[in-house]
DNA sequence: ATTATTGGTCAATATAGCTGACTTAATTGA
DNA sequence: TCAATTAAGTCAGCTATATTGACCAATAAT
């Protein structure tokens, strides 16, 4: 099977996944294949941009990716126990661990022990660490802000919509959940 | 400075960089620190999703990522030239080193010395490799699909515009250079 | 009292990137 | 023509981020 396998472009089996007519017809002009190739694509450059601006902050402070995540999701949900923050960023507890250790060694982090639950360790931004917190959404929301602005309301209404749509059934499920405001 | 840093919710300094009204005004709704953030989660969550079903497939081969790009980029662009991959990974030699040589021993890439220029090692899939290119392609594809026709073409084309606007400045310059149908 | 959950740890492994220092072959240009 | 540059590759060593599997301790739940 080669690369383009149609005449018309589009990949197949379209049907069996939207239910609408594929090809031709006027609405599935952006189902041709070179159109959701342009997508994967623009995924990948704008994933690498998107992280890089905060990458490059990081690493001056020998931190990485990992670090910024859970410095991330920390500051969005003070006091979340780990066991929350495995379950959305999807690793191990063995991976989180020697990122979070470090967080806490180096004074991001902080740990309480829960109330309700003496077992949770309840995860919580220090100053410090709410300081890098800013510091990197800020780079990442200027970004945004900027692109945004650049192309209107009705182009970030699209842009959230198909992003969601991107998303495995049960992610948009655990969003819907969890960030209930996220999802359109 | 804390997270939540205004009583709009707005990130700071947003008119140096869009020159519009940032805030109350219709145009900025979507400019609310709020929404600004879901965009960096939905870029997360949506680009793990994304690679997930290919990075299951080639654990199965005993291939990553890694692999998965170079012959992503070079069942597009068959017969491009080492230094061309390159420039599109932005990785250096050494790292691409590993994965490539990996793929041509293992049958899934072939190179041929260039004509014009015999420095030049061209790059090209072989049959094998194509075989898996369209395999991996076609599950990203599906996946784009069923977002696309979920969210029809208005919202396809916000989300084109707002990940393009989302690039470094020189990536979509170098996109408006190599792929210019991307860019709009 | 037993079982399940939460969190943590140790050890080993894999992937994917990096820097720096080279080599070889071919092209370019003064 | 010959020196400099470019394209590709290699060797060595390093780092970051993930994995699996096997455990342990404290606490909660049944």
């Amino acid at each position: 099977m080669s690369p383009e396998n149609s005449s018309t472009g589009n990949v197949g089996n379209v049907k069996s996944v939207s239910g609408t007519a594929p090809s031709s017809s006027q609405k599935g002009l952006y189902l041709r294949k070179q159109d959701l190739r342009r997508g994967i694509e623009l995924m990948f450059f704008a994933y690498r941009d998107f992280t890089g601006e905060a990458d490059q902050i990081l690493s001056q402070l020998e931190l990485g990716r990992a670090h910024h995540r859970v410095i991330y999701f920390v500051g969005r949900q003070p006091d979340m126990s780990v066991s929350d923050l495995l379950a959305i960023l999807k690793i191990t507890k063995q991976s989180l661990s020697r990122v979070l250790s470090h967080l806490i060694k180096t004074g991001y982090i902080q740990q309480t022990q829960g109330v309700r639950d003496k077992r949770q360790r309840l995860l919580a931004l220090t100053q410090k660490g709410a300081a890098l917190e800013t510091k990197l959404t800020d780079v990442q929301c200027r970004r945004f802000a900027a692109a945004y602005s650049a192309r209107g309301g009705a182009a970030v209404d699209g842009f959230v919509k198909v992003l969601s749509s991107l998303l495995d059934d049960e992610m948009r499920f655990d969003l819907q959940r969890q960030f209930p405001e996220h999802i359109e």
